[in-house]
DNA sequence: TATGAATGAGGGTTCATTCAT
DNA sequence: TATGAATGAACCCTCATTCAT
């Protein structure tokens, strides 16, 4: 439900009640249940579009990188240029993966979305560790954590600030964290800058 | 109260009810609405003493470095040791942060303690520009906010693996932000290396 | 919601809670909310309802009278009439006028109530006096407020005493202000009787 | 407490808390409880004195009355001098009357307040009407509350508005009511003018 | 004598869900 | 398939009062 998404990403998951959402569609919560069975159910429909049509919409752009430093940038501008395709829809899922909890308060989709979405990252930088198109100084682990990170940080960010150039931002962004893989240095943890 | 942090560390925001916090504080509601007023009033004050402490925290330890390589890292290592020190405090704070809306569903706390802090990071790293220490290439206010979204990702991380060696994060994460700061290179997005 | 007339007009607004109307009507608070959206609106629904009903009751039973005696003995005796013939109603929604109030103390009903009836009454008076069908000795505000005051009273009247005979009441009503609107005779404020 | 007088008398007795009245004296509430035992003995203290009060202030203004006219007269002016002299405390008393109840919703001193003053004055209209100051044709009962009832509304319209000439008013309402019993007169209810 | 802390009942309201239609 | 009515738990907050100090 495009309301659903809409009223999520503008008054936040604590505040987006089936009678908000009933309200911006034009129809009654009832609907709603009968529709999707329960809150939790629309929600998880809500973050299961979103994650298809994510990977739909990363997978071939990263397939067609041979290089690291392609992948990178590829990984990192394909990431806001889907932010940029889906603001709302992206906002409201950031939402839920930061507020959605259980009845005993554990997150629900919190570790799941952002472990799986950590996970493919670092595989990739792992691999390309292993051609030498990135340096191996750093752990793997840490730097798609960094990279995820700034990526998630956009949608709060966008949310605030409506007018920032995004393709500006990504490529950034893919300079930042090109110039943090990059090989062919001393590794500064191992040997600090004289200075 | 003590309780309040713990509940709303564990809980998240949005399950922080009084009942459930003056559970855990072994109390009633009645007696943090005597003594705090309000829920919101609970909140604020927990926000404020955790941003005073960070500050008490942070300044002497920035102070202290000459170089922005050493500003870098101090700050870096800093925020985690901070951390690592209030665990259950600055989640809690994260947690209100993202999570915290008005009435009208606009955010109460994320943009004014976010910003602030950022703010104050991005002067540091236009400066260190100016001298020199760092390269000119990268616009301070992304860099600013990468660094930011890696430390403000380290509590929930945290939360989701307890055993997590903070001393060994902020080292790498120190190296990352280095290395994507080192000056005398030739700025990659400008001349993208060689392939 | 016929409950709630009963409640107020029974036990008085400040103990009308919205438990004990629900109670009385037999549900719980939730359905009172669910159909009326506050208890602020029920009460302005039930006041909205006597008003309408009162001027229609009245209405036609002063228009029908040509001359400033009769209209005043047809304005007492039909509002006495309507008072009969809706006692709880009345006598909630005095009750409403006296006492609800805004958050900061205002009254919230009170004047607004008061106003239109009494100026309408003070309207007529003044015609009348025009007319030379009532003297022009008196202040047609200040006889307004004692007539609307006699009346006003009758409803607490009644509660306390419900056998009360409301059709002579009416009468003595009637006689007492036709004696004091009477004209032809030296104004008692100019010329006090000889003592 | 002067302080519980102007607080209900400015915000309604529903609102007049004992925070609040403790704010307005500048105490606490367990001062309060304290020195009067309980919120409803405050009331009772607060009652009484105006009571007392009252009695001695109209008592020698009566009895110096020989004439019914000049009873009605003074009995009226005397009663809004002591309004004008006591604004709030009368105000208060007014809404304590109309708005304190037992917890079984009974009212509390209306009956005995109201009653006391209305029966003290029925017996006068009587007594002026076996001398022959006053046409016989009226009944004590509903003169009596009329009268009161006239009295009773000034404070709330004094409220409303502050700049009210009492003085006036009072001339006025005695007027009114000295036609509305003066004798001499064929019975208005008994052959009503020819018209 | 005075006071701040604490209490527990009750206030109005929101909510996700169930149910009859 | 669709919907408005109803529900009951939970929400934050106010209140008069009790209690230890």
């Amino acid at each position: 439900m495009a309301a659903a998404i809409d009223t999520i990403a503008g008054l936040g998951y604590g505040q987006a009640s089936l009678s908000r959402i009933a309200e911006a569609a034009g129809t009654s919560k009832g609907v709603i249940i009968y529709h999707f069975g329960s809150k939790d159910e629309l929600v998880r429909e809500l973050v299961a579009e979103l994650t298809a049509k994510g990977r739909a919409y990363l997978g071939p752009r990263l397939e067609a990188e041979p290089t690291g430093a392609g992948m990178l940038r590829a990984y990192i501008e394909s990431n806001l240029g889907f932010v940029a395709e889906n603001r709302n829809h992206v906002l409201a899922v950031v939402e839920i993966a930061l507020n959605a909890r259980s009845t005993d308060g554990s997150p629900l989709y919190d570790s799941s979305i952002r472990e799986t979405g950590a996970a493919a990252l670092r595989q990739l930088l792992t691999h390309f560790q292993g051609t030498g198109d990135f340096r191996t100084g750093f752990d793997p682990d840490v730097m798609a954590l960094a990279i995820r990170a700034a990526l998630d940080a956009v949608p709060a960010r966008l949310a605030r600030d409506p007018g920032l150039d995004l393709g500006r931002y990504g490529r950034e962004l893919a300079d930042l964290f090109q110039a943090a893989t990059r090989p062919g240095e001393s590794q500064p943890g191992a040997a600090p800058p004289a200075k």
